[in-house]
DNA sequence: TCCAAACTTCGACCCGCATCGAATTGTCAG
DNA sequence: CTGACAATTCGATGCGGGTCGAAGTTTGGA
């Protein structure tokens, strides 16, 4: 009976209020210090502190000194992924919580998932991606065809710079918003700095929420509409 | 700052060491009785019956009453994802039961998750179908195409019974053991339903362990292979 | 060298909740 | 109706862990 891997302690670990209060403020892909993180949960610096001992020696995350600051960020992409579905089935059962900001019809349009475009502008790129036939699923994990490739150098993201990196090209990660998968990976890390990088859109302070100017959300349907 | 789904509810519930046994247990896609529960957990009937009250109660478990005995079940396939999906975390990062039983390798082999078939039989049966293009991907979801659906039929699959059904079709899980991906959904069902109508497997008591025989195993291999 | 800021460690408190005993309800068999 | 079994409810107990105050450690700046 005893078969397999315990989850009990990951979901114990995720499960405390200040804990996934610090791993939701750092899907915005941000890392953040442990200072910030005790101000976005609501504890103080102390019980902050332990908590993100607990989350880092358990894996979820990732520490990084720097100077007297210490950088916790999301550890991979597997964790990133286990905490979207979590929250896909937790707003399905509508588990929401209690102060829903002013924000919320934002965030389901475009928001950062923890380094790429999710929410419905982040849906409706991919689908282009697959129905223009410049992505093409194989066992789930989605593969960039020739034209994909020509496509992304044109719009001037570096893919021999990307492939050097140890991460996979490309990812699916599903929406909680949208109940549908986007894309993620380090393609998706790259046009989301790409559209940045073009003044297409810019992020909220504090928020994950991606905000598109009047120019850059005409271009980017011009594009993936 | 408070915005999107609360996670740690839900997390806190299959963080309780009881709770997740009993989740696991469940996970094998049998409808189980609450003794049955309480001895999985190793806990006393009247824990167990508290602890079903919430997993219920969160919608994480379906109860069904028949006689004196009351069936418990997982409640959708978005919980056993959930469940797949942190298994194959907590397997990654180590963190495995202490009393790992000698039915591993079976286990990795052949197992029952949910309701079809994983491990590595269930990975090779999904590659198979689509690279032989009986299966093909849009957009993370498997489509049977019409030369698949002649192969189902003649496989003894009755796939206008499952049309009627509420639950999609075809729907691709991620194994935890294999980290590949494999076939769920009322095809999975069926399929694996088949296996046990035809005699190439049998399940094991008390167990995910899915026994093949031997002409059970190379029928499966000579089709799926 | 001294001080301030960021963080960690230690220790104490205390709330929450898992756990189990006892009693209650419901169901089946005779 | 009675006894046996399955499960829920209630109440009491006890432990684990989240929380924060205070002290200690490291780093940066003056």
């Amino acid at each position: 009976m005893k078969e397999g891997p315990d989850i009990s302690l990951l979901a114990a670990l995720i499960g405390d209020p200040a804990r996934s209060n610090m791993l939701m403020a750092l899907m915005s892909g941000k890392a953040l210090t442990a200072g910030e993180l005790a101000r976005e949960a609501g504890v103080t610096i102390q019980t902050a502190s332990s908590h993100l001992g607990k989350l880092e020696g358990a894996g979820l995350l990732l520490k990084r000194h720097e100077g007297r600051h210490r950088y916790f960020s999301i550890a991979d992409e597997d964790v990133a992924g286990v905490l979207e579905s979590l929250t896909g089935l937790a707003a399905k059962r509508g588990h929401l919580r209690t102060r829903t900001g002013p924000k919320d019809p934002e965030l389901r349009k475009a928001r950062v998932c923890y380094n790429h475009l999710a929410g419905e502008m982040g849906v409706q790129m991919y689908d282009n991606l697959i129905t223009n036939n410049h992505i093409v699923l194989k066992d789930n994990t989605p593969l960039l065809t020739p034209s994909g490739k020509t496509l992304m150098a044109e719009f001037g993201v570096d893919l021999e710079a990307l492939a050097k990196l140890r991460r996979p090209l490309c990812k699916s990660c599903l929406d909680w918003s949208a109940r549908r998968s986007h894309l993620a990976g380090a393609l998706g890390t790259a046009l989301l700095n790409r559209f940045f990088e073009l003044g297409w859109a810019e992020r909220l302070e504090n928020s994950r929420v991606v905000a598109f100017s009047k120019t850059g959300e005409r271009k980017f349907s011009a594009m993936f509409g």
